[in-house]
RNA sequence: GUCCCCAUCGUCUAGCCUGGUCCAGGACAUCGGCCUUUCACGCCGGUAACAGGGGUUCAAAUCCCCUUGGGGACGCCA
């Protein structure tokens, strides 16, 4: 039987955003759950706007969701001897004609169907004037007058449009370029696409789109619509919300396979599972659960999501990813090994790699360029304080093995001694050896610092 | 203006197709508590929704209609 085609195709006029990147995700899985084809068409018709560097950056940004394609790249602006030649087809078998209207004409007769409250369309003026080609003059599409065409939507369900509702419009621009709606069409059937999940604000194209194929005989693919990304605020989701483009969250330290997840979320869901791996949606997805009402992308839940998955992740591979942000942050030449130490300490407190690097550079900072919380520091080092933790530093130091269990030990034996509370120096000491008064466990930190550094800390804080 | 789509906690959603098991479940956020050397994690608990109105039915979040609200489309853009 015919296996399932999909398609991700954006024009390369800015970068992947948000929700150009979930219906590349629900194509995606599409394909990949019916073990079919998932194609990408770069839509760069109009020359004016298309940026190649743009085409680059998406490419970039889906290989980083891990979203591969199957087969070449197919650029429209590659193909429009074949648009034209389909053009041609139907203006042979009558399915199209001539139009010699310009611009200001058809406009005038939008505003005129606008005054009367009617829907602004092109009048058909040239639809039976039998005209041929001439400079400047559009092909228009012979649309059928009457009648009503029916979109059989895979996620809102039969829609139908009547066919007066639609006007004729044109296949070929006067600069002989194929427009926007016959491009898809000649693409996606010549390409075999069977099945296209893409924004609701394509919907309303649909029909268009249908009597196209309908006029050159292709057979129809299934059609999805799947709801637009609202903002906080219930508008479309745009610059002005934030973040919008893939790979800013990448730059704020969200995980690859945290923005998957959060991202199919929206509008899909099985119904409980808030987790999903990439193995899981594959075989979980299907278009049945696609929901039909619009969404707003909740930021928060998706630091919930990555946070997550900084749990879950190996220390070695967050590891490179956290050498990668402190080296932003003006850190170089880190050792990993170390770096994977203080990953495991940081997991658990860490939304993103961004916050863990913050988080980390305590660790990597060098000892005499370390910043001290003064309040804190006025705080907690009393007179009575800095006695004990002159002590600790000698115990610290004598210490046979430097791990957090013995140090431990070592610490509540000392306090023991003295029948003193361990709140006493909880807190000066990680002052001490931090500079602040939050941080990861106070042995296991002292401990990834290893006792040079810790004894440099406290020798330094005692001087403070 | 015309047409199309949508409508469950603040947010993402389950349930709706195949009415009763739903005085509506989960998750994020939020609030309280526990744990605790700080900060987190974790655990426990709370607040919180079927937009409104009409039908249909013994019974409606679920089916139908209207209203309202939101979104989208009406390009020689994609």
């Amino acid at each position: 039987m015919s296996t399932i085609v999909t398609r991700f195709a954006p024009s390369p006029t800015g970068y992947l955003h948000i929700g150009g990147a979930r219906t590349a995700i629900f194509n995606w899985l599409l394909a990949r759950h019916f073990g079919g084809t998932f194609l990408l068409r770069i839509e760069d018709t109009d020359l004016q706007r298309s940026q190649s560097d743009m085409t680059q950056s998406i490419l970039d940004a889906m290989a980083w969701l891990g979203l591969d394609h199957d087969g070449e790249i197919t650029y429209q602006s590659q193909r429009f001897d074949l648009y034209n030649e389909y053009i041609d087809k139907m203006l042979e078998t009558g399915h199209a004609y001539w139009c010699s209207c310009s611009p200001e004409e058809v406009e005038a007769m939008r505003e005129q169907a606008r005054q009367k409250g009617l829907k602004p369309k092109y009048s058909g003026r040239c639809r039976e004037a039998g005209l041929g080609p001439g400079p400047g003059r559009v092909v228009r599409l012979k649309a059928p007058v009457t009648g009503a065409t029916l979109v059989d939507d895979m996620v809102k369900g039969p829609v139908s449009i009547d066919n007066a509702e639609l006007d004729d419009m044109v296949l070929r621009r006067g600069d002989g370029s194929p427009t926007y709606n016959l491009a898809v069409v000649v693409d996606d059937a010549t390409m075999g696409v069977t099945h296209i999940i893409r924004g609701d604000d394509h919907l309303n194209n649909t029909p268009r789109q249908i009597l196209i194929y309908k006029a050159l005989g292709f057979d129809l693919p299934r059609f999805g619509h799947v709801p637009m990304i609202l903002g906080p605020d219930k508008k479309k989701l745009s610059k002005r919300h934030g973040a919008t483009a893939v790979m800013e969250y990448e730059t704020e330290g969200f995980l690859p396979e945290a923005m998957l997840n959060g991202l199919v979320r929206l509008g899909w869901a099985h119904g409980d599972q808030e987790i999903f791996s990439r193995e899981e949606l594959v075989s979980l997805f299907t278009a049945d659960n696609l929901g039909s009402s619009a969404a707003v992308f909740d930021k928060a839940k998706l630091m919930w999501l990555n946070a997550h998955y900084i749990k879950e992740s190996p220390a070695s591979r967050l590891a490179v990813l956290l050498n990668a942000f402190l080296e932003r942050r003006g850190f170089n030449n880190l050792d990993l090994d170390y770096l994977a130490r203080i990953v495991p300490l940081l997991q658990p407190r860490a939304q993103t790699m961004a916050e863990m690097a913050e988080k980390a550079e305590c660790f990597v900072v060098a000892d005499e360029a370390l910043v001290y919380d003064m309040a804190a520091v006025k705080k907690f080092f009393t007179d009575d304080v800095r006695g004990h933790l002159a002590h600790l530093r000698e115990l610290l130091a004598g210490l046979c093995c430097f791990n957090h269990a013995s140090m431990e030990a070592a610490v509540a034996g000392y306090l023991e001694e003295r029948e003193l509370k361990f709140k006493l120096v909880a807190q000066p000491l990680r002052v001490a050896v931090t500079g602040a008064t939050a941080s990861p466990g106070l042995f296991e930190t002292i401990e990834v610092l290893g006792r040079e550094r810790a004894l440099a800390r406290l020798d330094r804080a005692l001087s403070l």
